[in-house]
DNA sequence: CGACTATGTAACGTTCGTTGTTACATATAG
DNA sequence: CTATATGTAACAACGAACGTTACATAGTCG
């Protein structure tokens, strides 16, 4: 959803968006879009002004944006879903496999980011503008 | 959790170990490990026998047997939530957006995948025992 | 200044997936 | 046949994400 969203921003670029137009976009709440939008000015994704006539809009050139930083923005947020399964003392693999596995999805994380890091807002909004040219002439 | 049940298959390597040990070991309840061995059998990784005196065992050894299979084979049955949001026909980007986001994640998937790949459940049960042998001396 | 607009934020309900629990049928060893 | 252990269904409990309403705050423009 963050990604849309952002394309959306790129879309029209330069241009202040509001919270409600971007919901409308996605087909959800004006407020759901704000909370996303407060994650990306954390992260200096997005530039987000008050008051009339105002919304947000990219605080950078969306080819200066990679997926993998729009990854990161979003999931701080959300600190991954590890439930923290309380050990059981009483297993001896129970006891050190959590900081072992840790490190293995930690890495395999990483390996995900580095290919995300790979595409930035102006590949996707590419992407979706030739497949939507394509749609059309069919 | 997939990864803790095998790794302890894993460890008593060759034995028969019922769902009751391995809830008591991972903490929980012998129905939830069933059901996760029912993913398990149908990815060809354990082999499990009903009756008294059965349980389950891996099916080939440690070694052959890399992380990557386990995530499929736990992520499968779970097909990644995607809340199949309804796209908004009205706007053009949230129009085409679909089917890129899902090339572009899957592609990012993939590397994840890739990168579990290269641990097997003997590279992790011998992570753990070296992590407990430390543990012991300290 | 004052009205209008749009964000920031809280509170609450809804929905959904995962985990947990109980219960029971079934298969297998001895 | 009996004990044991899995397969499976049904339901409760929990938490995360989403949705909705409401209101305070800050900025713009007449």
């Amino acid at each position: 959803m963050a990604v849309h969203v952002l394309a959306v921003l790129a879309y029209k670029e330069g241009d202040r968006v509001t919270s409600a137009f971007l919901a409308g976009s996605v087909n959800t709440n004006p407020v759901i879009i704000r909370r996303l939008l407060l994650s990306l000015q954390r992260a200096k994704l997005v530039d987000t002004c008050k008051g009339a006539g105002s919304g947000s809009r990219l605080s950078r050139s969306p080819g200066r944006i990679n997926l993998a930083e729009v990854y990161r923005a979003v999931e701080e947020a959300e600190p991954f879903a590890t439930p923290v399964r309380k050990p059981n003392t009483a297993c001896p693999v129970g006891h050190c496999i959590r900081k072992e596995l840790e490190r293995i999805f930690g890495s395999a994380q990483k390996a995900m980011e580095r290919d995300l890091g790979k595409t930035s807002l102006v590949d996707v909004i590419n992407a979706v503008k030739a497949s939507c040219a394509s749609k059309k002439t069919v």
